[in-house]
DNA sequence: CCTTTTGTACTGACTGGTCAGTTCAAAAAC
DNA sequence: GTTTTTGAACTGACCAGTCAGTACAAAAGG
């Protein structure tokens, strides 16, 4: 029953959970969840609708294994970029900066599963939204903790809001970024990430 | 046959459409398009179901229109803010100030509207995306006008990315908006306003 | 006046189709 | 020989859209 050491499950097993995963999340981020049929997950993911069942209990819960699984990948992704950011003597603003590039690096990787996010999000009535407030709060909380470190050291305002803030800061990465996937396709990363860095660092106003 | 003049349709219809725009409206926002049925918006509504047919050719035209009515209020009030600023001569710093208040005075007025917005807006394959691409572009254009009378007049850097900038702006109210409203309730537009203005004038960086 | 007609708005039971989830025997993989 | 997958058939709930009929007010006709 256990093949490989103890807790990982097997590999085969494994695979198949991930070919579902990355159908179910292109296909919902394109339709919605309701719209999504599970006769189309399969197929997409190339097996056989009883497999689906076989992996998971239900079209939902493949849907919260999957929220709960790529917003594990950002905020991982968050987080190294602010340490390795301190490790090497950057400042807090440098950090919220390093930040807002994983964020795009993230979103550039990922773009079905960061509009699927935004899209259920602000939901409320639905079978997954405590999910979803346990893992937004997981991703704020990494930015959170970066502002008021800023804050601590003198590097940041005293007067900013940390909580407010923070969303701030997130909303402009997240719709910055899936505007431009959806409409500025042409523009480069590094464009994007200039111009959100001018506006974390209020070089907006002032002709230099 | 016809009871006022020629054009209008009648007062009665208007109303019926206007409860079912509003039924609509808080449905979709809260459980999504394809799992909000017809009978739910009419029940919501106070009608019998065949009317909603009556008054609109399918549910989905009945979402187009609710889209196009709510986008149109918000480009209007966002346009509204910046000529009033205008007027009173102010820079056009202060014009992106007022219209980042009209954008919170606007969800908070309407959060279903927004909720609904943000969660269909970058979905592809839908059949109303070009309405929404239409509508986006309009709300959009009022920021980006400023933005660039801005740097016309000198009062911004030349430097900055006008589409891009404009994005993020919209999504830095949007989403601070949101999690306001979903997330920390307690707070009051004026705090939310005054944490985003200060973001857009880089009073972040800095001990003063 | 009264009554007949006409057009508009609305009603709600009904239909045809769709889809989540089930079942299971047999094959494949390991 | 055990686990995992297959594939196809099936069920039952649910739902978008339809349609024959009702309600009613205003006009037309007498």
């Amino acid at each position: 029953m256990e093949r490989s050491a103890s807790g990982g499950g097997s590999t085969r097993r494994e695979a198949t959970r991930q070919k579902l995963y990355e159908a179910a999340v292109t296909l919902i981020a394109e339709q919605g969840f309701s719209a999504t049929t599970v006769d189309e997950i399969a197929e997409r993911a190339g097996v056989a609708k009883g497999t689906v069942y076989y992996n998971f209990a239900s079209k939902s819960v493949l849907f919260e294994e999957l929220l709960r699984h790529g917003v594990g990948l950002l905020t991982a992704s968050l987080r190294d970029a602010a340490e390795r950011v301190a490790l090497e003597g950057g400042s807090k603003v440098d950090a919220l900066d390093a930040m807002i590039r994983a964020g795009l690096v993230f979103i550039d990787r990922y773009p079905a599963f960061t509009q699927l996010y935004v899209a259920e999000l602000w939901r409320t009535n639905r079978a997954w939204q405590s999910t979803l407030m346990v893992v937004r709060q997981q991703a704020v909380a990494v930015v959170e903790d970066v502002l008021r470190a800023g804050v601590a050291n003198g590097e940041l305002s005293e007067e900013i809001d940390i909580p407010l803030t923070a969303a701030a800061l997130v909303g402009m990465v997240l719709v910055a970024a899936l505007d431009w996937q959806s409409f500025q396709p042409e523009r480069t990363l590094d464009d994007v990430h200039a111009a959100l860095s001018r506006l974390l660092q209020g070089r907006v106003s002032g002709t230099r």
